[in-house]
Formats: C-alpha cells, sequence, structure tokens
DNA sequence: GGAATAAACATAACATGTTAAATATACTCA
DNA sequence: TGAGTATATTTAACATGTTATGTTTATTCC
C-alpha cells in the first residue's frame, strides 16, 4: 500500500476550481447576453467600466484593475480603438507608457449598457439575499488572501 | 434625471465576475504548475480525473462533468487521444456516440499528480480552514441554484 | 419505407488565456 | 557617456471559450 492509499480522494464535484467556476459561469449568464447585444466581450466591458471610473490609465494599471494579461490587454484596447470606443497617446515624460481613455461613443455605450447589468445585479442580489452575498465577498477576499500569503 | 441615477455606482472591485475570477486564479496558481510539468492544461487534468473515476464515458457525458462545452473537449479529446492518454471507440448501440476510456499511461500520469494536488489542496484548507472552505462550497452552490431557479 | 426532425460530434472563425520572445524606451552606474 | 539592465508594450504560437454551421447517425411519424 503506499503512503496515501488510504485517503479517500475527494469526488471530482468537491473541486474549488470547478466550483468557483460553475459559479462564474452562471453569474455570467446573467450579464453576457446584454453585452453581446451590443457587440462587447466580458474582458471589453471590464476595460470600459475601469475607463469611465477613471478616465485615463496606462495599459499595465488596466490590466490589474481588469485581472487580464498584458497580451490579452494589448488585442482587446487595439479593437476597442479600431471601434472607436477608446483613444490612446504616448506619454509624454515616458514614451513607453501607452495613455488610454474612454471616447464619448465608449461612455455612451456605457451609460447604456450599465443599468441593464445594475438590474442583473439587483436580480442576483434579491435573490441570493444580500447578507449572503456579503459574506461570499469576504470569503472569496479572504481566500485569495490566505492562499498569497507568503508560500 | 434618470430612473437611476440617484443610485450610486458599485466599485468596480465590487463585481461578483471579478471576484470569482480572482479566486479562482488565486487557486490555479497552487495548482497549474505541476500540472504544467508534466505537460496537461487545468482542463486536460479534469478531463483524465473525470476518466480514471468513471474508465468509461461519452463525449457529452464528460463535457457536462468537466464544464467544457463540445467544441473545446472535442479538441482536448483528439490532443489526449494522439498523446495515447486517452483511447476512443465508437458505441455499438449507437454510432453517433463516442465512448471515451482512460489508457495505462493515463491512469500512471493521473496517479503521479494526483498526490502532488491533494496535497496543494490540503494546503489551501489548512491556510484558509475546513470550516470556512465547506461554507464557501455551500454558498457558491447555492448561488448557483438561485440564479437558474426558473428566471 | 421514407421524409422530416433530433441528437452527437466535428469543424470554422474569432476572441481570450498563457508563456516566450521581440521591440522600444528608460534607467543605472562604472 | 555608454554598456548593461530594467520596464512597457507588442507579437508569436498554441490551447481554450464561444457561437454558428456542417456531418453523420437515430428517431419519429405519416
Amino acid at each position: 500500500m503506499t503512503q496515501l492509499s488510504n485517503i479517500p480522494m475527494r469526488h471530482f464535484d468537491r473541486s474549488l476550481p470547478m466550483a468557483l467556476l460553475r459559479a462564474r459561469e452562471a453569474v455570467m449568464k446573467k450579464f453576457s447576453p446584454a453585452l453581446k447585444e451590443h457587440g462587447l466581450s466580458p474582458q471589453q466591458w471590464r476595460v470600459i467600466r475601469v475607463l469611465v471610473e477613471e478616465d485615463t490609465l496606462d495599459a499595465t494599471e488596466i490590466a490589474e484593475r481588469c485581472a487580464l494579461l498584458m497580451p490579452s490587454l494589448s488585442r482587446i484596447l487595439q479593437n476597442l480603438e479600431r471601434r472607436k470606443l477608446v483613444w490612446r497617446e504616448t506619454a509624454r515624460d515616458d514614451q513607453r507608457r501607452s495613455l488610454v481613455s474612454i471616447s464619448g461613443k465608449g461612455r455612451r455605450l456605457f451609460q447604456t449598457l450599465s443599468p441593464i447589468n445594475e438590474a442583473r445585479y439587483a436580480f442576483i442580489t434579491e435573490r441570493f439575499g444580500y447578507g449572503k452575498l456579503e459574506l461570499l465577498y469576504e470569503l472569496l477576499d479572504e481566500l485569495v488572501e490566505k492562499i498569497d500569503e507568503d508560500s
């Protein structure tokens, strides 16, 4: 017998990555359709949303805030710029940096979609319960914190 | 003023999709490296894992259990079959169905990786706390349930 | 039996995830 | 100052996510 053979194998469904994935899928099913109707992917929407909040950010900051890797973001920005939803300029003091801003068209698209998404969010909050949602946020934050802690 | 203009906008960080994404990323950082060392993506690992549990499944059942869409699974199975980690045969009673089984090589790869992953899982459980982990599973399950309920 | 419909799987096309490498600019320090 | 190093972004290459469509085999129902 091997060292571990007496430990019962967790069932496949008790997999944290899978549980998080399924939860995310269920949530996204509420948000994606309205975005798609307006030609936006969830990732493109995240970028637009953060630019409405901050007006101008460099690419690295956008990547951090939107949880995107730079290669993905690079393609996304090219796409959004082509569609004139955002515009870019090179930072004067550091020519490596690309400063990105939301355009009027991008801001109007945000204003169209935002209330729809807030309504979906309200639906989830009502169904699941405000307290539970807050508890879930706390647990998720703490999970990340504990996992990343040194190790 | 519009109907919704007096509702404060949630901050970007209080986004359920983002919170779930970041948690999943933190967890995957613990599991992915060992898989990658053995040439497996997380998705390929999910397929191998479910096939070790069930020995033989058709493609549709694998897709459901692994939370993969059929086009992704189709490519993944071609890959795993080419590497002789799984094998396939057409179902006798229904020639449309493709029955997939784990190979000896696939099973041995599973046996190599499984204890490593269980150790990572134990690490997370210890850091985060068993009770909190169970609570998190319950909340995630309930979230999916409530969102999918009719609507 | 045969046409219409449905089901299972594959392919196509495009966006994103992921790692490695390339390019351009900025910084450091002898 | 200038070589070496670091940083910001892009490109490349391949796997996966996602929707639409194609192909083959089953099923239904007249």
